[in-house]
DNA sequence: GACCGTTTTAAACGGTTGTTTGAAACTCGG
DNA sequence: CCGAGTTTCAAACAACCGTTTAAAACGGTC
């Protein structure tokens, strides 16, 4: 049974046009899949809400992909593939353009979000569950990624690391580390929860374009990547750093320190 | 049954020592959810799992909290409430130093993430499980969030808004509103995700220390704030646009596009 | 039309979930 | 010492989970 499987997806990429209906049934479990995982999350969509909304039957999906898992490694893998492909397709071009001198800071930035921030193709409605979705799979365990994904994201950051290096040559190796894990939150969080943008501001802010997120994203993280190299780690200053313990043994005595 | 338990929940707070076997199992459940929570996510840890590391019987939980879902509720409250009324404190604090003159991005930021990065009583298990809850905490749908927990957020958020507005008069509302929503993120992902920095760094950032996660924090988050306000949100570069509008296409013709 | 490989289907599998039940075990004032 | 109130407990509940099974339906070839 599991021979027959692999030979359907080795299939899928040679003679993908014979089998037609067959096609037709994988991919709206993989589409119904990528809208119920992009609004719910992985772990909270079941497989028999997943066949119910693609209106085939449950024994599809582990027909199709195997297992549950599969199915996700999947979904995962057709949604980040053409991102990170793109980036480091984005990021190239640039480097090109700059010809020997390092890529400017906002460049590389514009590479690694705007494949995920501007406009896809397809509908605003798959459109937004599509970025909903990158950002889910960003947010799980990166121990559950499939090998061949923890791949292709050590290239991507690889490269932007070290275009950042070549253009902030006075920023020490830990420091641009912690800046590229900063501005990799800053974007998820924005993909994933844009919803509290618009409760933060209480409606002032109510509907968010890709051009506008994307120049505001740009704004910020190429200013904080920007920034002066933090100096002290360890010191505080005496002053709040007392009034801090003082706080802190406040609450230990309010709330029982667990 | 309900008015059972109701009853004990108002005694919780007046007559707390009159009732000590029972405060036991209450708070030995608490701490036992709170870790595991911690750990895996409020959605993928059963209520037998808690009960079983908690040595107490499944029914116990229905038994003091009424649901699962109160349980959680009860546990965000214990570890967010602290927080942020520790937050407000430090803001407190600093805009009474400050007398008239806005309060410094360094010293509101400094508020915020003080609370969340720094040491917090109790071991050193302890506090890295407490910070992984309270980065799992905000990373939930806010439809689900206690009402009294909403109330809460939004009088930090406000007053954190309005002092980044006295301190950034030169920035639109809009403006502060989108930094605000990626400080947020910043400060969720580097606590949530601490393991992927060292993924990304390749094991060079290995232990990660509460001061230099808060030097960093505040390095990058005080520059994007600072950062001069966005200008152009429509037009983008016609060669780099058109460049990506062939890159997306070839994407399309790779991948099918949904 | 019979055959074969592929796909779909209904039904059942064993297991886990959150919750409920009713009877024990316990605490404590009268 | 008894009875009322509180807390624990083992057991069962219905519902759902991912996966498996075996038979039915299908499409194309000889």
């Amino acid at each position: 049974m599991s021979e027959t499987r692999e030979l359907i997806t080795e299939a899928t990429s040679s003679t993908a046009a014979t089998s037609s209906t067959h096609q037709e049934t994988r991919d709206r479990i993989l589409d119904a899949a990528e809208s119920l995982f992009a609004e719910d999350g992985f772990q909270a969509v079941s497989l028999r809400q997943i066949t119910g909304a693609a209106g085939v039957n449950v024994a599809a999906v582990n027909y199709h992909f195997g297992s549950r898992e599969a199915l996700i490694a999947e979904v995962m893998g057709r949604v980040l593939e053409p991102i990170n492909r793109e980036r480091i397709r984005l990021l190239d071009a640039a480097e090109a353009e700059a010809g020997e001198a390092p890529v400017a800071v906002e460049k590389i930035f514009e590479a690694a979000f705007r494949p995920v921030v501007v406009e896809m193709p397809g509908s605003h409605e798959e459109k937004h569950r599509f970025l909903r979705l990158a950002g889910q799979c960003l947010n799980e365990r990166s121990e559950q990624f499939p090998e061949t994904m923890q791949r292709v994201f050590r290239e991507v950051t690889d490269r932007f690391i070290s275009a950042f290096q070549r253009s902030l040559p006075h920023l020490s190796e830990a420091d641009i580390y912690w800046r590229m894990h900063f501005a990799i939150g800053t974007l998820l969080y924005t993909i994933t929860q844009d919803q509290q943008l618009v409760v933060i501001s209480k409606g002032k802010i109510k509907a968010i374009h890709p051009d506008e997120t994307m120049a505001q994203l740009l704004a910020f993280s190429v200013a904080g990547m920007k920034a002066p190299a933090p100096t002290v780690y360890q010191s505080q200053k005496a002053g709040s750093s007392k009034v801090l313990a003082i706080g802190l043994l406040a609450l230990v005595g309010l709330f029982g320190a667990s």
